[in-house]
DNA sequence: TATGAATGAGCATTCATTCAT
DNA sequence: TATGAATGAATGCTCATTCAT
């Protein structure tokens, strides 16, 4: 048992070196850069070896992305216990979500900008979906904090999911157009985010 | 005469084959697989006569793009004459927006969507984003409407700049996600475009 | 005949043209970079164009080659004039082939360094050897001085034919060394050479 | 044990059969048919077993050309054994460089005769003319035998550096000629190689 | 569990050349 | 006389992946 114990410890062990490995390659030289063979070298091993810890690079990629979406869903939960009204919360929630996809753009672009590959499994797809999945557990809290506001009356009396998913999808796009074209003259980029923000929760709020 | 014509105009077609062919990679199969070899392949042709029309890959990329961005601005730029008011012109603008995308998915990710290859030429990018270029029309065409809005007093004391930046951005996020995620759970997704479109008018109307 | 005359004028111009601009890019770039694209784009003519003054690449390098042999042999010609005695017009020629080398080594490199293409046709390759061709005609003056030492008693009874392609073997030996594998630490280049010339006219002379 | 000899066997025997390949392509075809592709088909493999070992085109050029160096270096050592007079030697020397030439065209050609690939690293060009190298031990003992002359007074007060590189010029320059031009109509090639020998080692020798 | 050898497919680009006009 | 369109073949190199060990 000991030994099994320690085998399978140490398997843990490579696969988290592979996964550490393959997110640094994402981050400084970009997703086309991210190449079993590159991953092999940066821990030393064979390429032959990730395949023993994930069936082919589709899969690695996806666990690099459950990954990401794991630190998104764990900030935004937090929130719930750090902030009691819900249109405070609602507030960092927005703030939050954006600064985390600034700050961690290799994170966010392969897990929510860039189109799947084609011919992507139907499973995994759908595992990408599924309402257990991380990604979809960001959207919950979000829709959670919503409809508490409308119980609340702070909010006006929307339907929490639809807002929930019109409100993500207009911080997903400041996100991702300051992410993917950084080169455009935003100007003062913190007073668009504002903005845009400022203008979601005076569009929900109770008059 | 006649002869000279008949072949600039085959060459025009050719031209048009190629991007028609490079758009359709680029959305089906992903940046990387738009590759000069599968272009050829798709409209019959030998690589190389490719490089008759474009000097180079990044090229045909821009290209692409450009003529992505264009067909937006056309579609935009005709608001102004049709809708006099500036509010409404403004929901419509937002909602042709939306449908433009929705409609031309091959244009849109392209130009707004999918990141820029990382070794574009800084002269290219700056082409791009100088203020005669299409897309920058674009944006110009949104920023004019809030303006006015503002002028005629139905609008907030925004700045301009910041509110359409803003608005863009928010449009974008939904636009890009439900091509790019069209098998998330969108439930209606009219739905969920209108209720994002009234949050944005109603944050920006004077109250 | 007038309207003859100006087109043969024109033809024969163009063919210059073309000429000179591959013996420029062979002297910038190198042998790897002449190429027939490259000729025609800095003559401002298309490539068929050339197709019509040379019959293939070959037939242009080989050309360029010609010219190149027919400089050096009209500077080893004037020599028979310039210097009356045999062994100081000897020494002179010598360093003149040097020195003509080493001041053209995009002539002479094609001319006598590189291998000949296997698939060279026997014709062509027979033009090059013939004895009016002005690759020989060079190594005649040479026989031709030796054989002058030789009558006047300056020089060893050799046998002028030998003589003459073991020397010339050796001037090109030091020729070509010096420009093939210039980066070698050749100490000072002219005291080698001059060493080199004093030992073969000493092995020559009568003594 | 058994099994990691066999296969570094194995992997030498690959290595070796590519070297081989390569050179042959090298000779027959001239440097630009020295491709990796061509070097692949000849031996039976894919191309990318190439790469398994030998870094780049690049490396795989200087591994041929150092390995030619060895067979001559090897060659030349051991004249020092076996002729004990330096004059002897001397000549012994002459002639076996120019008779390793003739018999090795393949190995002299690409060391030798065949400029540098333009884009050579600069680290791998000085590694090639570095003391240690093979290269440079065979001129050495070039340099050696001579200077071993003019210590016994059998050759005049030559500097051993400079006369050692003008007689090896004097060598290459028939050796490579007698290669290259071998159609030249050369009469009784032995002749003429003795008649240069004889000239070199008559201007060296005391009188 | 991990490796070393090897492959087949793919990439952007360049070339010499041809052919109809 | 000259061109524009087009091709087929080639280049060095990298990739994800497999298989026997």
């Amino acid at each position: 048992m000991g030994v099994r114990d320690r085998r399978a410890r140490q398997k843990q062990l490579l696969r988290q070196q592979i996964l550490d490995a393959a997110r640094q390659l994402l981050i400084k030289e970009g997703y086309d850069s991210l190449s079993m063979r590159r991953v092999a070298e940066r821990i030393d091993y064979s390429p032959t070896a990730i395949y023993l810890h994930f069936k082919d690079k589709q899969e690695l990629v996806f666990s690099l992305c459950e990954e990401s979406f794991a630190k998104l869903v764990h900030e935004l939960e937090t929130l719930a216990a750090d902030y009691a009204d819900p249109l405070v919360r609602l507030r960092k929630g927005m703030e939050r979500y954006v600064a985390f996809g600034l700050k961690n753009p290799n994170h966010y672009l392969p897990a929510f900008v860039l189109p799947p590959p084609a011919d992507l499994d139907v499973k995994r797809q759908q595992a990408m979906l599924s309402p257990a999945s991380n990604g979809m557990r960001a959207l919950a809290t979000l829709r959670e904090t919503i409809a508490e506001g409308v119980r609340a009356k702070q909010l006006r009396k929307v339907d929490p999911d639809v807002a929930a998913r019109a409100t993500w999808a207009a911080l997903h796009g400041i996100t991702s157009l300051l992410i993917v074209h950084e080169h455009f003259p935003w100007g003062d980029r913190d007073k668009v985010i504002q903005n845009l923000i400022d203008s979601l929760i005076d569009g929900l709020r109770r008059r």
